[in-house]
DNA sequence: TAGCCCATGTAATTGGTTACATGATTGA
DNA sequence: TCAATCATGTAACCAATTACATGGGCTA
């Protein structure tokens, strides 16, 4: 009973207008990139699903091959089934963190490794929290008067809380570290 | 070029003794529960995987079949390649964040529903850090010696302080939703 | 005219889950 | 004697990724 989530990112974004599939995959990876992403081949046939369910019509534009273009349209069952989807509890995935795995084992590495993996992991982390507030700035300035602006620059504000979060950790873990490779 | 992570986690075990399958499987849903997790059926395949690569030696124990047990050992091979693995840095996961997901779609939740699963969200996360509270304790107390207990409470540290940031964020997140519905 | 973007799709594979199947031993 | 735990495994399925395939249009 798992629940296609790929299905739930396009309808939601077919519920804000009719989109190709092209422009849909560009949307993923641009606008909903820091918390969601599909990978390419990945669009079309959720599009079919989407078409064969009733949840999306199909428009049809005419034009060469390697050019014609299908629009999709949410229909009032698709905005329904959304609906329904955004309504229930997010599903708690089973976790599966690589670098506290690799903390755990963290005594079969070699010397001074464990510590280059935290900070590389820090590093990442220092990036990715500088692009989400230039993001921030970004959205602000240009979609200032949208209704969904308030959802968007929380989805951001969620990530630098995680990823500040996650820095110190590094702090104190890199301290920890050094202080029981000092009495090695 | 994806990387086995599961065999690295039943790697990992097994360099800190020889084990069974089914002693590897009870590990990981106790003591390793809150940063990973392997499905049922998943280790026994691994640990044939693990033999064939010569990363584990098998040590079987006759009994009557439903009885008999396979005791695996880490092989030289395996502890560099566990070595290896620990040393290379964290894979970066295609993010997929079902709940910042059903926030961006907010607009489209039926009334009150986004804001009943960003409680529900944060109920989750206040049972989980209790429980990573009592884990800690436990942990400190039976395990005071072992060389890596510093290992395990900073992987636990870890989770306490990303769900209190997250605790935090839903607080933030339903007073902006509050204001908004306010005003509709 | 070359390179990039627009545009849609299929096939093979992977990593993993779920459900199923079997049977022995131990303790209440 | 019955339930829980010990113990090992297979089959079917699933979501999703990766790589592949095709071709048009635009711009420097």
């Amino acid at each position: 009973m798992r629940s296609n989530r790929s299905q739930y990112a396009v309808l939601g974004l077919l519920a804000g207008g009719p989109r190709t599939g092209y422009e849909i995959a560009k949307e993923i990876s641009t606008v909903l990139s820091h918390f969601w992403s599909e990978s390419d081949g990945q669009i079309y046939p959720v599009l079919h699903g989407l078409a064969r369910a009733g949840l999306a019509d199909v428009e049809e534009e005419p034009g060469a091959p390697g050019r014609r273009r299908r629009r999709y349209h949410i229909t009032g069952d698709g905005r329904e089934a959304l609906a329904d989807w955004l309504g229930q509890a997010v599903q708690p995935l089973p976790p599966r963190h690589e670098l506290l795995l690799k903390l755990f084992f963290g005594r079969h590495a070699r010397h001074g490794e464990l510590a280059a993996v935290i900070r590389a992991y820090r590093e990442r982390a220092i990036h990715a929290a500088r692009r989400l507030s230039s993001l921030a700035s970004a959205v602000q300035s240009e979609h200032g008067e949208e209704s969904d602006l308030a959802f968007w620059l929380l989805s951001i504000d969620f990530g630098r809380a995680s990823l500040e979060s996650t820095i110190r950790w590094c702090d104190r873990a890199l301290d920890t570290i050094n202080g029981m490779e000092g009495y090695e």
